[in-house]
DNA sequence: GCAATGACGCTCT
DNA sequence: CAGAGCGCCATTG
């Protein structure tokens, strides 16, 4: 499929859709950057807006914890460190490790994006 | 319609 | 390895 261009009828409403979706195909116990999820959700160099929709997202039926910032260091310890402790708090709570600097192991927790099949090598 | 901000990413120092 | 700066597109005022 082409990915239409534009959806007729919703605007911002069907963009962020698209990235909660992808945000709640991420398995537990793994996690996914933002560019990763912005590129699966169709917006590629759009990071911010994955944060940006996960930020107006708030409260809702979406992991949001398992999106973390490149390298998995976490993105919310630089505006909301409020929010990086409680979502440091789920993550490890679903057997995320931290190393000692609050950084998630990618090399062990990086999601391909790919379904049924993860990451791992 | 224009300007500023933003849960980011990558490169350089 | 750590820190700082610039660029990307979208949303909001």
């Amino acid at each position: 499929m082409k990915r239409p261009a534009r959806l007729p009828g919703s605007d911002r409403n069907d963009k962020y859709a698209r990235i909660y979706a992808v945000v709640r195909r991420i398995p537990k116990g793994r996690v996914a950057t933002y560019g990763q999820v912005a590129s699966l959700a169709g917006l590629p160099r759009q990071a911010r807006l994955a944060g940006y929709a996960l930020h107006a997202l708030g409260d809702g039926p979406v992991p949001w914890h398992r999106v973390v910032g490149a390298g998995g260091l976490l993105a919310l310890g630089r505006k909301r460190p409020d929010a990086a402790v409680t979502q440091r708090l789920r993550l490890e709570h679903e057997g995320v490790r931290f190393d000692g600097r609050g950084r998630v192991d990618m090399r062990a927790y990086a999601w391909s994006g790919a379904r049924g099949r993860a990451a791992g090598r």
